[in-house]
DNA sequence: AGGTGTTTGTCGTGAACTATGACAAACTCA
DNA sequence: TGAGTTTGTCATAGTTCACGACAAACACCT
């Protein structure tokens, strides 16, 4: 069935919006939203209205900004009621956090753990214990003194997400397989928070195209590099999650049929060829040696190491192989490189810029930018947060029948 | 400004979802659209009557199917009050057609021209006298005998085009480069129709969606190949356009560093390995033979030729290194092969579902189905007519001001 | 200091939908 | 023929936004 148009969903639909552009165009004032929305002042003052009593905006005494006429009051998001748990799972790292309805983390602990206590059950067990804790610290006085209303918890994970039961498919490097994370830890955690999660790829997209390098764009790609390469589009501010909701993946595009295998199974996919694996080896440093060689080699980057350079040169060609195609697909209008990708960039970005050019069909230009990731290690954690803020975002109405603190 | 609903937007939207569930699953009751939409009986009955004013739909008597109760009247799309004109420009060849609103070709008639006279100018012209000739023939009592009320121009270009302003950015095999085929068309027809522009893989991929192999995918990938290759993606029902209204190049994804050198500018593009002169070349036939080297190697393949078995099966595996690439990207759940890659598909089907096995991601099933398109040469045709009636589709209330017959 | 012009919030009325419930119509089955 | 079921129709009610009038709050000028 598709969904048809009822009269409650003019409201539901209306209020989502403001809320909406509040958080994307920051405060501004109740003309600002008739304007922009095309809706009367009247509707405007009734919207706000019911979002300031939701406590999900605040209204600011209007500033008077030297132009005529009466001033109009500053409308901005409420930052200090509403709050999620964004849950980060990594393969040697846990992390939690509580993440305002701003997009703002507002306290948030992280805890390593072995590589042989990945198990499913394990970390389903570490993660309850985190948020337990994490919870009392933001409400105790010392520490944080926070009372927050959580809503919900949002769990991003290294893996596939199946959409329809938001079941963990297959998380390679955890060695998981058909693992419901989401149900096994509400069964762990004794309250009736919903649980949302996604891919972590994915949920970068969604963060950065929120709140980092991808506000305003209207077609994002967003492409994240660490040893795997994932990614994520973002058409109007959604994430174009695919059928099953795996579109993310676009590390596994071929991109050199005789290159070398791929853990995924098939043969030259694109982190093979961009992965920090092959940008390590390239540079004559220890393939494996994780962030500690990463980090030597963007010393080494700034030195002007021969090796390292046609490393980060060679870099930049299969990179730009795989954008141009990835661009003469989706047509976005912006590109953000985020991990590893994003943090060499400032050294590639000459030689990347000049192979794009190069590889431009019929040199049409497209005004395509390419940025750096803005949010860093914390896009993951933001992105988490704006799905379990979903529900709220897409209907501000219903906030009465939530949870209150875990 | 993003757009804010509005009271009349609630009847707008209902209207067009029922006129879209009626043209997307055939005839069916009332109360079939009433349970498919979860609006009441009264509404379906007030949406029903007013598209049936507005000569739309029409409803047949109820037939008794054996249940018990009151028979529900049967709505279906009423295909003989509107009709648009759908223009296809190809390289040597231009066509033009009447659609109906279900997506049936009334009337066509095609025209032959020289390489020669592709300049825009003589295009257009061209398309003008067709377009005439065709109004004719169709309103003559002998030959068509069609009063119906036509609402728009639809073309198909093999060619960018930009979105923003309906322009054609390029169209390298026809030269074009800037060309506002839109308008220079509206100038020499000497009537007020809305025209709308592009490009052809495009519009066949809506067609294939809304009429063809695509009908009831959500998430569909659309490849056509002849000497080119394009494509689309359309999610649900909406093509994927892209910033700029590009989004349909598959062909030049980057699929082979190694390879030769394309058109386009880049190197390795998809359509250098898939296209039909790698096919032909493989196959040992003349490369730039055109159709009927195509049907030469179609006829061989039925035969067991050993060298153009061979031919088809290196086409499979180029096939499978950048659809598998697509799928992982998009997650689409329903995989469209159209022009010279639907035909030669029977002739690779197992080789080609044999590399896609063997290049899934993590081994993780996808029901991803590739089929071959339904429509077959129509398909750009229909396609440009779907983007003509696109006004229609969108707001089926405002029928009152529009043109009629050209 | 006070008047004028401009912009904005508020309030009451109206318009456009859909939802609801009662009732009649049309069919099957016993 | 009558009971049971499903459906179309109609009148009423409930939402929500649009519109217009009015008052409030500011800048600017005299």
């Amino acid at each position: 069935m598709v969904s048809a148009v009822r009269a409650p969903q003019v409201r539901q639909s209306n209020l989502a919006l403001v809320l909406d552009l509040l958080r994307r165009l920051g405060p501004q004032s109740r003309s600002d939203l008739v304007a922009r929305t095309g809706l009367t002042r009247s509707a405007i003052a009734g919207l706000v209205t019911e979002l300031e009593v939701q406590r999900l905006v605040v209204e600011a005494p209007p500033s008077s900004d030297g132009s005529p006429g009466r001033p109009s009051p500053i409308v901005r998001i409420d930052d200090r009621h509403y709050g999620v748990f964004a849950i980060e799972v990594l393969v040697d790292e846990i992390g939690a956090a509580v993440v305002s309805l701003d997009g703002a983390v507002v306290h948030s602990i992280r805890r390593a753990r072995g590589r042989r206590s990945s198990s499913l059950a394990s970390t389903v067990r570490d993660v309850a214990g985190l948020v337990r804790r994490l919870d009392e610290q933001r409400r105790s006085p010392v520490l944080g003194g926070d009372e927050r209303n959580i809503i919900g918890i949002g769990v991003s994970v290294p893996g596939l997400v199946r959409r329809a039961d938001n079941a963990i498919v297959v998380a390679p490097n955890l060695g998981w397989v058909e693992a419901d994370f989401a149900r096994s830890l509400a069964d762990v955690l004794e309250h009736d928070l919903p649980i949302s999660i996604g891919n972590d790829a994915e949920l970068g997209a969604l963060a950065e195209s929120r709140f980092g390098a991808g506000v305003g764009a209207s077609h994002l790609l967003f492409v994240s590099g660490e040893v795997g390469v994932g990614g994520g589009l973002v058409v109007g501010g959604q994430p174009l999650a695919g059928h099953n909701g795996f579109a993310a993946e676009v590390g596994h595009l071929s991109v050199n049929p005789f290159g070398s295998g791929c853990r995924c199974g098939a043969v030259g996919c694109w982190e093979t060829e961009i992965g920090e694996h092959a940008l390590l080896r390239r540079a004559g440093l220890a393939e494996f040696g994780g962030r500690r060689s990463v980090d030597e080699l963007l010393a080494r980057a700034a030195t002007g190491d021969t090796r390292v350079r046609a490393a980060l040169d060679e870099e930049a060609k299969w990179l730009a192989i795989g954008l141009s195609g990835l661009i003469n697909v989706f047509d976005p209008d912006r590109v953000v490189l985020g991990g590893l990708l994003g943090r060499v960039l400032p050294h590639l970005r000459e030689r990347l810029d000049a192979e794009l050019v190069g590889r431009r069909f019929q040199h049409v230009s497209r005004d395509v930018e390419v940025l750096g990731a803005a949010l860093g290690e914390q896009s993951t954690t933001v992105g988490a947060a704006e799905l379990a803020f979903g529900d709220l975002l897409r209907d501000p109405a219903r906030t009465s029948p939530r949870g209150s603190g875990a």
